[in-house]
DNA sequence: TTAAATACTGACTGAGTACTCAGTTAGTAT
DNA sequence: ATACTAACTGAGTACTCAGTCAGTATTTAA
């Protein structure tokens, strides 16, 4: 591996645990094995290398979700969700470092200011609402989910989920006995009850 | 006010709105009025500040949120329910800087070195849940709410209600369309579709 | 009217920060 | 053999920060 990307490995997983103020690049530096001139070389500054992260995490993540899609059939819209929920997880767990940025208050900051870093973001969470969103239009095709609107329950089933990461990541409650939970909300939430030739 | 409450005050702003690190000790000093040194008269250090913060979250929440209990009268479990969701969101933007604090990692990075940070933390979710609890369970007492696990279900429908507050501040979506969609959601998930008698 | 306790002040310190830059090195083209 | 280049180095610079301290004002108690 390259020294440039070295540096970007280290601190994403610096970034992820430490947040941006309390990592120093002397220490991305350290743990490297570079010089700290090595990275300003690479990076013009610590906001660079910042929105370097961000941007190989948003080619990654959409490149794995759409992989998903591709390489995976599912018999209906309420059976994909439910594989959704098992890949997101799968994912984070996958990816944890750069899941634990998400939910760092950092990224949103520099959005605030940076359109780049907006950008980035937009198309992350994008990203990650799609795949809900695709399924429960999927579900409503085929019959086995209601008439809501899929954008603003992908959403919602999207907080649901996150919910149970953020509860993994802020070690405050054993999240995964909720998972099972989570999953039986969402088939009741979405699950059609008619019969699907009536419509 | 005392110049105390007053840092307290303003500590809690800045660092709801910077995050810790970004808050520094002179910044606080100069808006409250007071000079450096006054602040660590008061509070030993940046971190025993943090959790006077904490503690007077703590004990105005449990204060607000059973004041709630006490003043309201509820026709039943499952209308309960919509009402302590608008009642949370209510709260949150009635104490948008100490929610803000709860959405940062500072507290929960303070928690895992500093039991009593931990314990702060506890009471506050625990005290958010309950309520949720409390009407779930009110409502399969009286027949409104299906048999569901009350203290999971209550975590789950505070992850989508607290979802919507993170919407809001992280700004990246207009959360406000999205209440109607939850309150609906929760009714699905919880409502009881058997007759009361039949139990 | 003291004396003691409490509240407050702001200049100061030393450790840590992001970033710079003059210079080295390994590799390649001429 | 010479010239050139990109990758890399680490000591140095200017600056910020939490926390200290010696001293001053204010309140309380005898």
């Amino acid at each position: 591996m390259s020294k440039k990307d070295a540096i970007l490995l280290v601190a994403t997983h610096l970034l992820a645990i430490k947040g941006y103020k309390d990592t120093s690049m002397a220490e991305v530096a350290k743990i490297t094995g570079v010089a700290q001139g090595t990275i300003f070389y690479h990076y013009n500054n610590k906001e660079e290398l910042f929105l370097a992260i961000l941007k190989s995490f948003q080619e990654d993540i959409v490149e794995e979700f759409s992989r998903f899609r591709r390489e995976h059939n599912f018999p209906s819209g309420l059976e994909m969700i439910e594989d959704v929920i098992a890949f997101y997880l799968h994912m984070a767990s996958q990816m944890e470092d750069r899941f634990m940025l998400l939910h760092r208050h950092d990224a949103y900051e520099l959005a605030r200011v940076n359109p780049t870093c907006h950008a980035y973001l937009e198309a992350i969470y994008n990203c990650l609402i799609d795949i809900f969103e695709r399924a429960i239009s999927t579900g409503q095709e085929d019959g086995s989910i209601r008439n809501v609107p899929a954008r603003r329950m992908a959403m919602i089933v999207f907080t649901m989920v996150d919910g149970l990461v953020r509860f993994h990541t802020h070690n405050l409650y054993d999240a995964g006995v909720l998972y099972e939970d989570v999953v039986q909300s969402c088939r009741t939430i979405l699950q059609n009850h008619v019969a699907p030739s009536r419509s």
